[in-house]
DNA sequence: CGATTTCCCTGGCCGC
DNA sequence: TGCGGCCAGGGAAATC
């Protein structure tokens, strides 16, 4: 499940050894998903971007060079995708579900490995996007300045659907996924049902304080899937994601788990309780 | 038109 | 030990 601090650190390790490199060759899953990684053949990587949890890749070949515009190669990991330069054209054992390849230049090769193929490969015209409806849309980096309490209140107070179903949405916020979607509602105090528009400004603050915190530190550690891996806790991270039943860090009460928008979802139900919105226009 | 539901996938886990 | 059944979950499509 990578979310934007997992695809930052991916783009972070992919990012000095693919710039400047061509694509000799590619093959890929038959899938509508996967194929489109043939078009890159014959391009050169110009960079290594990343968009909330979609990896951005503009590439040139000759044609687009000639034509002014150049192109990007999209990926979105989904659920189980993998990423990485392999030092040989050879798969390494552990890539049992390949959906594309891409053969470098300088005889190196990057694997894509998605199991479940929840991810996705595009290749499109620069900053035509209209393909990927969620990546059009997208909203601010939280780490931009564009990410601020003006623009957190406006993008919450149009809607009535629960707070985390809007923070999921990709739309408010870019790359908050179901774990920084629990952890920074836990951190924020808000309870992951409150309707988006009854958030006072105290805490539409304390939200966006908390999901550049969350986002901040998961790309500190390299990911909330590393952190997982290791001995537990550490930083009481995740506090709440994936712990039901065990004691609240903040007050020791108990964690609950409800699902919300399909997606389970954690809180604490001391720490985060539902408020009633104040009415904003008093019905005389 | 915004909100909600369904679907895509397969490894892992549970219970028998 | 083997196996059926069910769950997880990002994003897009279908449906309400």
């Amino acid at each position: 499940m990578p979310e934007l601090p997992e695809v930052e650190t991916i783009r972070r390790q992919l990012e000095p050894q693919l710039v400047g490199r061509t694509i000799v060759d590619a093959s890929a899953f038959e899938s509508d998903k996967f194929l489109p990684a043939l078009l890159a053949t014959g391009s050169r990587i110009d960079d290594v971007r990343r968009r909330g949890k979609y990896l951005l890749l503009p590439i040139r070949d000759e044609r687009s060079e000639s034509a002014g515009g150049g192109s990007e190669l999209i990926v979105h990991l989904g659920m189980t995708g993998r990423l990485w330069v392999g030092p040989t054209t050879d798969a390494p054992e552990g890539a049992g579900h390949l959906r594309a390849r891409w053969d470098l230049d300088d005889g190196r090769t990057l694997f894509f490995d998605d199991v479940r193929r929840f991810g996705r490969i595009a290749v499109l015209p620069a900053g035509d996007h209209a393909s990927l409806p969620t990546l059009d849309a997208l909203g601010p980096e939280p780490f931009d300045e564009a990410f601020n309490p003006e623009q957190l209140r406006a993008a919450v107070n149009g809607s009535t659907r629960a707070i985390k179903t809007q923070l999921l949405s990709q739309r408010v916020v870019a790359g908050v996924g179901n774990i920084y979607a629990d952890e920074a509602l836990f951190r924020a105090r808000v309870h992951p049902q409150q309707p988006a528009n009854s958030l006072g400004k105290a805490a539409v603050d304390r939200l966006r304080e908390a999901i550049a915190w969350a986002l901040d530190m998961g790309i500190a550690q390299g990911g909330a899937k590393i952190i997982h891996q290791r001995a537990y806790p550490v930083d009481d991270f995740p506090a709440v994601h994936g712990r039901e039943g065990e004691s609240c860090v903040g007050c020791g009460g108990s964690v609950k788990k409800i699902t919300i928008a399909a997606r389970g979802t954690y809180f604490c139900p001391s720490c985060q309780r539902l408020r009633q919105p104040k009415p904003k226009t008093p019905t005389v």
